[in-house]
DNA sequence: CTCATGGTTAAGCATGCACTTAACCGTAGG
DNA sequence: CCTACGGTTAAGTGCATGCTTAACCATGAG
């Protein structure tokens, strides 16, 4: 059930791939910062930190708005949630599967059918993008 | 406090950034595969498949034993556990930091020297890793 | 107006990455 | 032994990515 919408968890997934993206976010959740202010954290030009938050806005993680010719950057939760949803989902499957797992050798420990508990559900999840 | 060890935070997210690889781990949250049951469900090569997991393996997602000529992966929850943390860790440093501000908005609310509550903290955070 | 500051955009480049093919190894089964 | 099957490894290829420089736009200060 609540499949859900994974299909923003690509975007978001990449985007958090990059350790200076990574850095911004860790960053921002102490308070918004501007433009030039992260590409110095970074330790890069103010052009590649431009482009870094174009995919984290992208992708829900960090929202700006512009006063003046400054533009000031903050965190957008929303970003953060879907992945910490998506894992949050992975994880308790799994659990949940060690806990039927768990009962079926309970109950009638004598018959183990051992590993071959692979490939009896052919189709059951349905990928979230095939890929392109 | 608890900054723990956020250094395979890079392998993880760099794992989880894959689409296959993802889809990957969401078929064993199901229950353990053979490599070229992934293969097939992927539609991609055995080889293809092999270097992906390899890459999630280095990164403590899924772990796999050989029996005879066949190899079985199944999950390995500490790297799901790692990303979730990280995750997890930076929406409730942000929280908190809504909240303070919250307080402050709550306790003196005459003074508000607005959005300059920026840059007034220099480098409390320690980047995880400033890039290679 | 003029200059400086903060940001945006466009190439260009070098590296990394996902995939393929192809050769190969090890374990069954005949 | 011989063949088939499951997997591993090594190149090689094409595309994406992260960064830079450089030209450019817009706003604020003198």
């Amino acid at each position: 059930m609540l499949n859900h919408e994974w299909a923003g968890a690509d975007r978001v997934f990449h985007a958090l791939a990059d350790a200076n993206r990574r850095a911004i976010i860790q960053r921002l959740t102490r308070g918004p910062a501007t433009v030039s202010e992260l590409a110095r954290l970074l330790g890069v030009t103010v052009a590649a930190t431009v482009q870094h938050l174009q995919v984290l806005q992208t992708s829900e993680l960090v929202r700006s708005e512009k006063a003046g010719r400054v533009r000031t950057c903050q965190i957008d939760p929303s970003g953060l949630r879907r992945a910490e949803e998506w894992l949050r989902l992975q994880r308790t499957t799994w659990e949940h599967r060690l806990d039927r797992l768990g009962d079926v050798l309970g109950e009638s420990a004598a018959d183990h059918s051992t590993t071959t508990t692979t490939s009896d559900d052919p189709s059951t999840t349905s990928r979230e993008e095939p890929r392109s």
